[in-house]
DNA sequence: CGCGCCCGGCTAGCGGAGTTAGCTTTGAGG
DNA sequence: CCTCAAAGCTAACTCCGCTAGCCGGGCGCG
């Protein structure tokens, strides 16, 4: 019987194909060993268990979820960097349902591939923020602001909360939009 | 051994209690019926299984909501009644942690009160868009885009997405600040 | 070239969650 | 007072995650 050769990365890369595949809320261990062609008790060679599991998905997310952050980014400023930005975010989640849900977990401070990657994701966004002259604690709430807008949108998009899904691509658009003027005129802060 | 005296209604309330308590991920058919001094196999004379019990939590927490939305709307105009119904909004996710989430499930088509609750919600934020002179497609865009926000925000914090907890009220404040600037000035369909 | 040992596979077995089947018994209404 | 529907129960099954402990393949070193 020859041996099945896994690693951590193979293992990792394979769980968010399948969680892709199925959903994040149908990742299992015993799905992802089946597939795998291993039994389930042989992945703990690999990984601690179902929440490692999960810790590292999200750290393979958010580094590419990062990376597309960036480049969307990269050579653009103001509201079409912003555009750009968004459409990249909404086309990762889209592409990616299984691995998406998992950017949402704070990265593991005993991983320092993890936590870069989060950092990386906030700087993109920063850097766009930058360019509607918003910094510091105005950066920051931006941030978020940006943030609960983009995952809230994706989140209830998800979720079937909207109706007919041609008209969703414009009220993603018309949200961005919005973002747009509101940074624009970002109040100041203590206001 | 005396009845243990349960209905539906009971049972979903005690489960939302439970919720809250516990976290809605932590909400167990197994510790709801200990709570409830109950073998497990008895909830199901009163709920066909864990998923319907989700459902009449989600009718149960989004009737709350609407209401909640509705009260605090009600007598105000403009950016007054954003910033009330925003702060209700996240009041009532705070102070029900567990019941909140299953407010994303979409409504349950067969049952009327669960629909029924559904479009008294979105009929507050409606009435709020109302008042920025903000009806049909754009209505519907605008209130998608006030759902993601406040939505999306919740679900970071819940999440510990953000840090220090002093300042995040401030956050919450800019971004619905922000809601304000961008419905004032709502582009125009087809822009 | 051969041999030892590490490590990646395995089987067995546990506890917890949800679900179903089918029995018993309570207690309300005729 | 007696019937009977409904509300409780036990037993048993499936699926999942996890632990313990055994086994053998094949790499590294003598």
């Amino acid at each position: 019987m020859p041996r099945a050769g896994l690693n951590q990365q193979t293992v990792v890369s394979e769980a968010a194909r399948l969680a892709d595949e199925v959903g994040y809320e149908q990742l299992t261990l015993a799905a992802l060993a089946s597939r795998l062609g291993v039994a389930l008790p042989s992945l703990y060679k690999h990984i601690r268990g179902a929440d490692a599991l999960n810790q590292k998905l999200s750290a393979l997310a958010t580094a590419e979820l990062a990376t597309e952050l960036t480049t969307a980014a990269a050579g653009r400023a103001g509201g079409d960097a912003l555009r750009a930005m968004a459409d990249a975010y909404r086309a990762y989640a889209r592409r990616h349902p299984g691995r998406y849900p998992t950017t949402q977990r704070v990265p593991d401070p005993s991983d320092p591939e993890h936590v870069e990657a989060g950092e990386r994701a906030v700087g993109a966004i920063f850097a766009v923020l930058r360019g509607y002259g918003l910094t510091g604690d105005d950066a920051v709430d931006a941030t978020r602001a940006l943030r609960s807008a983009l995952h809230g949108f994706i989140a209830l998009e998800a979720a079937g909360g909207f109706g007919l899904p041609r008209e969703v691509d414009r009220s993603y658009h018309q949200l961005v939009a919005g973002l747009d003027t509101a940074f624009r005129s970002w109040p100041a802060r203590g206001a």
